[in-house]
DNA sequence: AAACTTTACGAACGATCGTATTATTTGTTT
DNA sequence: AAACAAATAATACGATCGTTCGTAAAGTTT
């Protein structure tokens, strides 16, 4: 119609994300019930009523912290591992960024999803919901990876993509959690990958690229 | 000395393992934070007045809690396993006695130490610091049982204790993870099971005991 | 039985929680 | 300038939180 920017609701969705922002970072650490709409505006010097209004409901809140944690996943995990040729290649990417992701700290409590989901896990509701949604897509986008990399001949015919899914995640998640549990954030990521590429190693044909021997050592965040 | 048995003493310690038994299954669920006072007094028809004094503070019950939570995995995980030949032998039965412990719910939220640590692990506190504490006799469990395993000549002499350790823990602890999350007592554990025994028949010698083998699933060709 | 200890209760406190209502400011449309 | 729309603020509500205090009940010691 006419307007091409509405001054108002672009200053709305500034406010929004500010929150969103904020709301992540503290749920990373707190987790999304350690969240609160008092806390959130009195860091960020708005009311507690607009912050609440932009929301509707402390459920809500959680919900666009979910989605809004998903982008920023996407964003340093997913994103750049798309343009990486599918295959054994693009499962390392995955699993290098995830790394990068999780060691460089970006979100202050390490990775979010990990934070929240152990929060959520066995307790019903929306949230829940919308987590396992997005587990399920990380899953199996790994899944899928590893079966391409099957069908391309770069894994041994024998080698089982979801199996192959379940030990990476496993190891990242774990390198999350123990780095910042024993407060360091070195031994933990190498020793996942080193796991990864061992695992990776382990099941590759002779033909498959190994793009974990190109340097000598990955970028550091 | 005269009293054997204080009745008044006896009544508070039942009370105060009634009440701790109750806060260690709500907070495998709800988390530490998620336990409340009030909740807790009203489950167990005590007056809140009542269930605080036992502890004089939350952060008092909470450090408790991590305490009989300990104690329960001791039990679940833990003992047998001691009274298991050291090397391999333990190392499997400690992987398989938690599978078996996560899986079968001690804790109505699956491992009680997965979700508070999960909770506890970036927020400064003397929790934090039980928890980092009790952690660290997991892992350090889990490696000297495989430093015996490799001195025993049960894997070979390449293997990393510290490094298997960190893949061991991972699976169980993903395996808990996706079960809740994905709500499959079934899949996850199988997988993690497969997944310990192929890292440990991978590094086995030809001389190391395999009780996996004993039972009905065999290792992949 | 009196003195004392320990457990448990009941009522209340101040703080904070999420939420609802009502008003004000800011920007757009006519 | 008037009418309108959207974002933000001010205030208050009921519920719950952890905690404190004073007291009653139960059990032990003298």
């Amino acid at each position: 119609m006419t307007t091409q920017t509405d001054g108002r609701l672009q200053r709305g969705d500034q406010t929004r994300r500010a929150v969103l922002d904020r709301a992540v970072d503290i749920a990373s650490v707190e987790g999304l019930d350690g969240l609160s709409l008092g806390r959130l505006s009195r860091e960020l010097r708005i009311s507690k009523s607009g912050v609440f209004a932009h929301f509707g409901s402390k459920e809500e809140l959680q919900l666009a912290a979910v989605e809004a944690g998903r982008k920023v996943f996407v964003r340093h995990v997913v994103r750049e591992a798309l343009r990486t040729r599918p295959g054994v290649e693009r499962l390392w990417r995955l699993c290098e960024d995830w790394i990068v992701y999780s060691r460089s700290r970006v979100f202050s409590g390490g990775c979010f999803f990990y934070t929240v989901t152990a929060e959520f896990e066995s307790r019903p509701g929306r949230v829940r919901d919308a987590l396992v949604e997005t587990h399920r897509e990380w899953r199996d986008l790994l899944t899928r990876t590893a079966e391409d990399a099957r069908q391309l001949g770069e894994l041994t015919s024998g080698a089982d993509p979801a199996l192959l899914a379940f030990e990476l995640r496993a190891f990242l998640d774990t390198a999350n959690a123990v780095s910042l549990l024993e407060d360091d954030r070195d031994a933990p990521y190498a020793m996942a990958r080193t796991a990864v590429t061992a695992r990776l190693e382990a099941l590759a044909t002779p033909e498959a690229p190994r793009p974990w021997t190109s340097g000598s050592t990955a970028p550091t965040a």
